[in-house]
DNA sequence: ACAAAATTGATAATCATTCCTGGTTTTGTC
DNA sequence: GACAAAACCAGGAATGATTATCAATTTTGT
């Protein structure tokens, strides 16, 4: 029972499995290109809209990381992201290791803190790989 | 002397200037407005191609916070950013207190890390005052 | 002063995302 | 099950940020 009012449709479901059967960041059209191949004729609007709504409902994460594409997340467990500077592929890392104050940043900045978020850059090992080889 | 080549023009210049000038993380059409104020017929497309040079030649900084727009920072000193939930402004946060661990980071993900960037999200003092005024 | 190279303004093109509309599906109530 | 209201859909048009194109201009090194 979420608090938001909402019907059921076999695209928003699909939607969802396909986020959570997935370890990959995918983007809307990426998503869009799947889910057509259930529903052969699933529109990109529907794709986006039921994307919000899941975000709106807690059930997914969104991610915007550098270049402006937003990518979605079916894990909600929470974890930060680390980006290929070569490929752009995104992964996971999980939280465990980074110790942020949020009561130091109140106080540096007057905010109320809610919530963080951590990316990192670097080179992913295949692309480490590829560099090496030449 | 950057080793990326490039040319002296005023319209450069009054960009970097504009960047610098100001403690708020404008977007493009920000800088363009107050560009046009010095030089009334300077183009959209050159903002954007000499925001893509300054980055390139590290002189300024590109944040891609939540909503899809990129945003532009002149200050170079490493800081975070901190992002009002209401009325979507950007902060700075001085990064002092956060410890990551890259080297943990790399362990777990196999990646060489290069660079991290924290956001925070909250509310910020004025929205705070405004929400308990209510 | 001059030619080569980079930059500009203006505009068209692109791309992700949102909006709109008339038709369809789901839901709660009888 | 039938029915009306509400939410949803497909398709396509509209929006808005960013990038590409191109002829004309400006800068640079010689």
């Amino acid at each position: 029972m979420d608090d938001i009012k909402s019907k059921n449709s076999k695209q928003n479901d699909l939607i969802l499995r396909i986020l959570r059967s997935t370890r990959c960041h995918p983007n809307a059209s990426w998503i869009f290109a799947e889910a057509r191949k259930e529903i052969p004729n699933i529109s990109l609007g529907t794709v986006y809209r039921n994307l919000k709504n899941l975000i709106r409902k807690g059930k997914i994460q969104e991610l915007s990381i550098g270049n402006g594409l937003t990518l979605y997340d079916g894990d909600l467990r929470s974890h930060d992201h680390i980006q290929c500077m070569v490929c752009s592929k995104v992964d996971d890392v999980p939280h465990l290791f980074h110790s942020v104050a949020f009561n130091q940043v109140e106080e540096a900045t007057g905010y109320e803190v809610v919530s963080r978020r951590i990316e990192f850059f670097g080179t992913c090992p295949e692309c480490v790989k590829k560099s090496k080889a030449i």
